[in-house]
DNA sequence: CGACATCTTGACTACAGTCAATACTAGTGG
DNA sequence: CCACTAGTATTGACTGTAGTCAAGATGTCG
């Protein structure tokens, strides 16, 4: 069990809590946190494991405390394409609605911090820092989705490979300062057909433009999930992006 | 002049504004749209011309009142991708945003509805009914565009247009009541570039799948620009979306 | 009527998809 | 500790869908 996101919260109320000051109750006030407390509970769902289905009744919202979980529509005929990627403080759900429109599957173990939707409705009326934070993420959400877009409507195979990888380096580097330059690592939270699900590829061919990225020197790989890119610099250069996205 | 946008509402006040109960200020008293009223005006933009410039400093935010606008990203070597088609009463900028982010362009003669930034920003803080339908709006959009990336990464040429006309069709008839089972008609807004734009794919390709499904007997063409649907049905079941979405 | 936009159609190409075989990895139990 | 299995990933050969390039038709507006 290398990757145990399950023994992290849980215990020690939100003033301690990882996403404290980055999820929908970032900007609440101690005696706002109690409230949201009252009606929290939190729940941990094994990798591969569904959190919710598509036209499932649901009785909560939640933000990801720990883990990767993904948001997925599927065809009749089984083709896939993921929505959304969610990471820890993002949110899962919408106020006001009572059928959810997505699966939602943990990619990693997950653990998140569900609230009871009715109470949080009510709550969300007479809390305007829980209000205006959501707005916020939607709004981002909705940016993020833009760029997806392009993505998906317009770039190239190799494009969309060397894209996700930029994503993924760059949250990676987020928290540990990396001095510019300098080769960037990182473990893939997405298998290969995570992969192909996210970018609207096969996964073979996800395979054979990761390959082909190694072979021209962009990545290289330590087993198949550990990313090492010597020069974040070229890479994004492949992405089709203008420079500094 | 056969679409004249222009001369709709400029003059009357918020009271008989055509997109009074759909848009930004939808839950509004009459107090409250007096605080709006004092930072709006009016702006009128021809068809093909720019709104926004992605990069643009933004002084505004702004609601379309009549006419068709699009969001679009481009990438260096001229690929475009729509990113979202804005109706009357949609949202224009972003509150707490200096730079824009995409491209806003008239589709058609636009009429839209500014407020400078600054002061809305401050009203967003003391207004919750415009914070409170400004969130709403935006999950909405999210949740279309999140339909948009299912079409963009995974249906065929065939099933993007089929699904294009059937949205254009769906928010054509939600005025006039259509009697189920009727023949369906519209006028498309978009020119086969714009559609292209739209769906991710080439306009030759969205030139020949609309004559496949003329010669299928799916839809027939008056003009380049209306559209006859005989039949809803059928054109529905040809979107690859699982009945009644 | 003429000129320019927009749209359609055709011939050919290329990129990513499909189907299939094989390799690798991690976890399980003898 | 190694053998076995199931899941995951890679590679190859071939196909098909949509893209590209180009010519011509249709539509719109001055």
């Amino acid at each position: 069990m290398p990757n145990t996101a399950v023994d992290i919260p849980i215990s020690g109320g939100c003033a301690n809590c990882p996403i404290r000051h980055k999820a929908v109750c970032a900007r609440c006030e101690p005696d706002e946190l109690a409230r949201l407390e009252d009606i929290k509970y939190y729940r941990t769902v094994a990798a591969g494991q569904n959190i919710v289905w598509a036209g499932d009744r649901m009785d909560f919202v939640a933000s990801v405390v720990a883990g990767v979980a993904s948001l997925t529509q599927t065809m009749e005929d089984g083709r896939r394409q993921m929505v959304g990627l969610l990471l820890p403080s993002d949110f899962i759900g919408r106020p006001g609605r009572e059928l959810a429109r997505f699966d939602v599957t943990a990619v990693s173990e997950t653990v998140i911090c569900c609230f009871r939707r009715k109470p949080f409705e009510k709550l969300l009326v007479d809390m305007p820092h829980v209000q205006e934070r959501l707005l916020e993420m939607a709004l981002d959400e909705l940016d993020a989705a833009r760029d997806w877009m392009l993505l998906l409507g317009r770039k190239t195979a190799r494009e969309k490979i060397a894209s996700l990888l930029s994503i993924i380096a760059k949250r990676a580097t987020l928290e540990t300062k990396p001095l510019p330059g300098a080769p960037i690592e990182f473990d893939l939270p997405l298998t290969r057909e995570a992969m192909s699900d996210y970018l609207g590829l096969t996964l073979e061919t996800v395979s054979r433009q990761i390959s082909a990225l190694k072979r021209d020197g962009l990545i290289k790989l330590e087993g198949n999930r550990h990313v090492i890119v010597p020069d974040m610099k070229r890479l994004q250069a492949e992405t089709g992006d203008d420079e500094f996205m």
